[in-house]
DNA sequence: CAGTGGTCTAGACCACGGG
DNA sequence: CCGTGGTCTAGACCACTGG
């Protein structure tokens, strides 16, 4: 099968990790070169593969630790937080404010929120972790006049779902969505820690309110491909849960 | 920006294949090593780093080549079909039957098709095309009933899609889609001619009739990530083009 | 056959993170 | 400081492709 020394070794390796808790440290570079009796290039590729494969993570000066990828679940079904998605899928979530100012809103802004260009929206750009890890990245666009205060309300509050529910009075619901994977981009790339050109989901939405059924705000995320296993439903058929459509399960 | 050496070389060379059509060929590692001045390993992670962000093709034996990813569009308002929607983004589509044997329907495709364990289905398995690479692999189940001949159908027209709406009558819509990339496993390796741990799209899909909405058929694809842009569209509010919901193109 | 990419060796220097 | 991964050199042999 796999002829190449170093498929062997990731194998072997792989294997061996299957069972561990994610973030336990494992064999780096020399130790695995030491151990097969190969060069540091042929073990470098073995680990790299196990990178690839999303089975390790690598941090230059500290190691390589098992990983794991949280699922985030996009569905009409379910509402368009990151925090309540990845808490679902077990992980511990959390998000940082870069910046949130209020401008003008652009033609492609209004255009889609069905509002008056021009008028003062928040440009909210934030960077969201799973389990410490700099995961997810993006731009919200939410009119001013749903929370004329939403600076303040996310020094109380993370949860720009839980703002909008409390404050802005509305119900978030998915609306429209697209998604694709990408290479990871200078800035993208600088803002997830990661390297140019690292697979990246863009994921950008647009979210209308459950009840009225009105535009509520936009949404444009890199996601790190690495970190999440981003996963895309629609259906009309068949009930709440979240069951998958197949006959096997996804470990191919 | 890009302090390594590799990376300002692939920068360079990125600017230069950017215009150029699909397929056509460019410098491999020895000739970027000699022009660059650096050691053919440089040279390598070069062109890696480029095949990386999906720009160039590499073939043993042949040469490197600009690439072009062509999209696929998922979208409940369109037909499941790969043919269709591969000619749809100006591909040339192709499909190859692999097996075509009617077997005893297993109870997880009997559940999802709201038939009746163990009567008679297609096992379709199929590879898939575009610009003559394959590029997508998989699984389709169609009960026997919907269409006796399916195997003789399929020696006269490729698309399932139109088999189904000439033959069986009905007209396919997608029901309920789930989506998700992997690495790939060793079976979607070979069949795909991709290295082990490639990025893969896995595309579960469950069609109904759109006129009955009586379920007709299931799928489970394998898609490469690096000849296949998987666009995924859900919406209920805007109308019925594919415009994409953000503020800009996707190009980051 | 010559040219391509795939793998491998045995070295080297560097940037980074933690103690 | 030491160990980590990131990059790089200068070689080498191999498998595969086309002519």
């Amino acid at each position: 099968m796999a002829s190449a020394k170093y498929r062997e070794i990731a194998a072997v390796m792989a294997a061996e990790i299957a069972g561990l808790p994610p973030g336990t440290k494992v064999d780096g570079e020399l130790a695995v070169a030491a151990r097969f009796g190969v060069s540091r290039a042929a073990a470098r590729a073995a680990v790299q593969e196990l990178e690839r494969q999303f089975l390790v993570r690598r941090v230059r000066g500290l190691g390589t630790f098992t990983s794991r990828r949280v699922d985030y679940l996009i569905s009409s079904r379910r509402p368009p937080s990151w925090s309540q998605t990845l808490r679902d899928a077990g992980a511990t979530p959390r998000t940082v404010v870069r910046s949130c100012v209020d401008v003008p809103m652009p033609a492609a802004v209004a255009h889609m929120l069905h509002a008056v260009e021009g008028s003062a929206v928040w440009r909210l750009q934030r960077c969201s972790f799973t389990d410490d890890l700099p995961a997810s990245w993006g731009t919200e666009w939410v009119p001013a006049a749903t929370v004329p205060e939403l600076p303040a309300a996310l020094r109380r509050v993370e949860s720009l779902d839980r703002i909008l529910r409390d404050i802005g009075a509305v119900v978030p619901a998915r609306s429209r969505v697209r998604a694709s994977m990408e290479a990871a981009g200078e800035e993208v790339a600088d803002e997830l820690a990661i390297g140019l050109g690292a697979p990246v989901w863009l994921v950008e939405s647009l979210n209308k309110d459950a009840t009225s059924g009105a535009p509520v705000y936009l949404t444009e995320r890199w996601i790190r491909a690495d970190a999440i296993r981003v996963v895309f439903e629609a259906g009309d058929i068949f009930g709440q849960d979240g069951s998958a459509v197949g006959t096997r399960p996804a470990s191919n």
